[in-house]
DNA sequence: CCGCATCCGCTATGATACTG
DNA sequence: CAGTATCATAGCGGATGCGG
């Protein structure tokens, strides 16, 4: 049996997707990774690139992306940390790559169409 | 500029990673979107389909994905509606796959090994 | 300047009971 | 069956300030 044709819904599905949402999920963690995607960086850096995020939510998230073993922190020297995905985190490229797609769809079709969300 | 190669963490790659999640993120959606992949659902199948969920929880979701266009209510007659993806909707399948075969290998190779998140 | 800790309000989620 | 109302709470995330 094909896992990619067998019933959308089994609960071997769901609990797929809970999996990939506990790693992955909430307003920030994706878009680290994706900062990362290309090459190790320090935290300001990171931190530059991510609109909006904070230090300290920053440094929780990092943490967690870790303990997840999708980012690996190198500690050169204090104060000279470079985090840098593993290669399971590169494995969530296609992810990203979908999900940047998707979202530029998304707001062509519905965002701006309606002030909402 | 071959959209795949340019930088991936340029401001409008985080803008449509960010819309994606908007319209998604949260702890059901994703299930709730994958559990009408196949054929539209009534209230109670859907909330079978995904362990955990309550009543509660399963409204407010189902709302705010009609508010983002992804999920059409067919509403019969009262107390006989049905949830049906709407194709902007099921334009997020591919993502859903992804998400469920990253979750698998994530599982193998993250959880289980270390107990933990 | 880099990263992290403390304090704290707020939002998302949950338990439960109730309505049509 | 298909929700809604009420109440409770854990965790998210912001402000700020500390220790290298």
């Amino acid at each position: 049996m094909k896992e990619n044709e067998c019933p959308l819904y089994s609960s071997k599905i769901m609990l797929s997707i809970g999996d990939a949402l506990e790693a992955v999920n909430g307003k920030w963690r994706i878009k680290i990774i994706a900062a990362l995607l290309d090459e190790p960086k320090r935290f300001k850096q990171i931190s530059n690139l991510i609109d909006g995020i904070t230090d300290r939510m920053l440094s929780i998230e990092l943490k967690k992306l870790e303990i997840n073993l999708l980012v690996q922190r190198t500690s050169k020297y204090s104060s000279q940390a470079e985090y840098e995905l593993t290669d399971h985190g590169r494995s969530l490229k296609p992810l990203i790559m979908e999900l940047m797609n998707w979202g530029k769809l998304h707001r062509e079709k519905v965002i701006g169409k309606q002030e909402v969300l």
